[in-house]
DNA sequence: CTTGATGCAAAATATTTGCATGCTC
DNA sequence: GAGCATGCAAATATTTTGCATCAAG
């Protein structure tokens, strides 16, 4: 867990240079989002946090706050991978991308170079310094194919319904 | 205007095929999208169109149902540009991405080819069969780091307050 | 005329804010 | 000790839903 003691020098590094305070909370919240590689939404990261920390009491207003402070700083991400509420992640970390399948809801994390370093030209070509980039493709994952065609096989003239 | 055409003949189709109706509200929420190349979240959206319109009454709960259905049937794109609520763009239209300026949240939007070739193959690598996809580069933009740059030249001593 | 669509208002969610109090620094 | 952070609850904002009524096919 070297990388974590890193991740969290940063944050107090940052704290520190913004006159903002170190807090068990702040620890916590951030702790949970390197440690899990999921997508929480600010209840779903809540819940695991009071789960894994019966001891601890965090209002779900400081889950908020703290998460918004943590994109800010660049070191966590939020995305946009439902309808519903947003997700977040921690950004620091080895940077990824996302594929989901509109069918069945799976996200598949992904890594590529090629994509990223295209990003960097394209934002240099506009004069950006960029901070960060999120991407994600939707599609039809291959099970959802695969199961999709085996069931026009079956029953080849069931109309799909919606 | 040719491709308003094509692309409202695509919405006729679709709702056919589905059993739905092609109304005077899907009609104007549609139209709307596709003349305004802005970003709009639902409550903009119904705004523009009651501007526009003032004759039609729309609810919002309408605008809602009707973006999530020409979501859903790949005629729009829902995209998570700030922190508030969801935006939507027509989708049909000549894709492109987005640079965002984390200062000033400009918005500019790009098209790059390398980037979008290489989304096919990714999608393609993992069995995906590609749908959509979303891109956004987030930044400082130009002109803010200039004024950045300048604040900081006339007063080197300010601290950078958040 | 049948069935889906709409507007409205209420309900459900999600997010932010004010404020008294508690904790870092 | 000073000032930021927190929890709580209330306030907002956003999105969805039920239902009577309307309108497209």
């Amino acid at each position: 867990m070297v990388d974590y003691d890193f991740f969290l020098a940063e944050l107090k590094r940052i704290l520190k240079e913004k006159g903002l305070k170190f807090t068990r909370q702040r620890e916590l919240i951030f702790k949970t989002l390197y440690e899990n590689d999921g997508h929480f939404s600010p209840e779903e990261l809540n819940m695991v946090i009071q789960r894994e920390n019966p001891d601890v009491k965090i209002g779900i207003a400081t889950i908020y706050r703290t998460l918004s402070l943590l994109e800010e700083a660049g070191l966590a991400e939020s995305l946009s991978l439902d309808k519903q509420s947003k997700r977040y992640e921690m950004g620091l970390k080895k940077h990824h991308d996302h594929l989901i399948c509109t069918e069945c809801g799976k996200i598949i994390e992904f890594y590529d170079e090629t994509i990223e370093k295209q990003q960097e030209i394209v934002a240099k070509s506009f004069g950006f310094r960029m901070k960060g980039h999120s991407m994600k493709i939707t599609g039809v994952c291959r099970e959802c194919i695969l199961a999709k065609e085996s069931k026009k096989r079956l029953n080849p003239q069931a109309q799909e319904k919606n």
